[in-house]
DNA sequence: TAGACCTCATATGGATACATATAACAATCA
DNA sequence: TGATTGTTATATGTATCCATATGAGGTCTA
């Protein structure tokens, strides 16, 4: 049998995803416990384990809340996740394969195809392929877990509704750049083009946050 | 009260940092319990921070041993380091104060004493001091505390003998350059310094794990 | 009426009790 | 003699119980 808690984690990450759960809610263990069934042991392991992953925080005897990043903290976190990004694109200049560049050509074409359709929730999703994709190639499985514990604190306020719709075209030039870097083996070129790239997602965040607080 | 959990965390890295627990060792539960004089949930809960900070590993029913990386993992992990070094002396540049560059200089002064003296503990403390001094001057405080988790891995691994003493001045040479490059403000010029300076230690790591298996 | 203190409900932190999977060891059979 | 299977011991995983800190709400006093 597995741990129960394994499980319980992914649901409450869903639950973080989804919106359900809410920079700022509250944990509670008891109504958690009866919500999934189980006792509040493997409840608190998973509670744990996130506030370690960084999705949670809590104070002693004060329980659990859903982590609530300031502006400050999310900067500092999109510049870590820029830096790495970039570096993926780098190192899989050198490792790229026929099948790897494949994987990456369709997510781009993914991404035109919901560019074209002005489909933002599916842009989001094919966004999210395409850097799976390079991420997948660069060789350094640390790295790939780094980015996606970083990505996993992110994506809460990815949620948060693309207003800037210009941005969505420019974006997918953004993402052609890269994919021609990738293709020509300019490891710096492509190293810089998705640091410049993630930053100015990361230049919106005020706004994200401002969203946030309605 | 704060946490027990918190503090049996600190023993426990310690155990680790010190070579009394090495990679491989299983961790009992119960006997923890006895030894700390506390019953297993905060055991418990202590091990399962340790997991998710990847100290420790767990196999469902297996309890937990002391993560034993491969030369591959290492190397990864050493990669992502470096990088993430660099950018730290990047950014330090931007934001550095005069403080901060006192401190540096404080901690390149101590490597250099325990340099020229051939003091090789010493130097491996100063060297951490060092590497501190322009993490606190980087302004990003979540590239820190990914730093310091990082180091947390790997110094599990910087413990084993420093066989190559000619490495000592080459290191040091290495960190005056670096010096040199933050305190003129030349961002790229520290960050690719440093991550060479970096990678150079990654590179011995073959030799710092055949010594492992003694 | 405002503020301070006391009481009590409740939720977290920790201890203990229970269930079960794993593994070691022994016994039996080929 | 070797291998396979059954039994048992033990440590992990889960549930429940107990202690205590926190915060809300009420009451008494200035």
């Amino acid at each position: 049998m597995t741990r129960a808690s394994e499980t319980l984690i992914l649901q409450i990450k869903q639950d973080i995803f989804s919106g359900a759960l809410r920079p700022g809610d509250q944990l509670e263990e008891s109504e958690l416990a009866a919500r999934f069934g189980v006792s509040r042991t493997p409840i608190r392991e998973a509670i744990r384990s996130m506030v370690d992953c960084g999705l949670l925080e809590t104070r002693p005897r004060k329980g659990a809340i859903v982590r609530k990043l300031s502006a400050k903290e999310l900067h500092d976190l999109f510049q870590v996740a820029s830096e790495l990004e970039g570096m993926a694109c780098r190192l899989a200049c050198e490792t790229l394969t026929q099948p790897h560049l494949e994987a990456i050509k369709t997510a781009l074409a993914s991404c035109r195809d919901a560019a074209t359709a002005q489909d933002i929730p599916n842009y989001a999703q094919a966004n999210l392929a395409f850097h799976a994709a390079i991420h997948a190639t660069c060789g350094n499985s640390w790295l790939i877990d780094q980015l996606q514990q970083i990505e996993a604190r992110i994506n809460v306020y990815r949620l948060m509704p693309y207003e800037v719709v210009g941005r969505l075209e420019e974006s997918m030039r953004e993402h052609t750049e890269i994919y021609n870097a990738i293709t020509e083996r300019r490891g710096m070129d492509a190293n810089n083009l998705m640091r410049d790239h993630m930053m100015l997602q990361g230049m919106r965040l005020p706004q994200l946050l401002k969203a946030l607080e309605d």
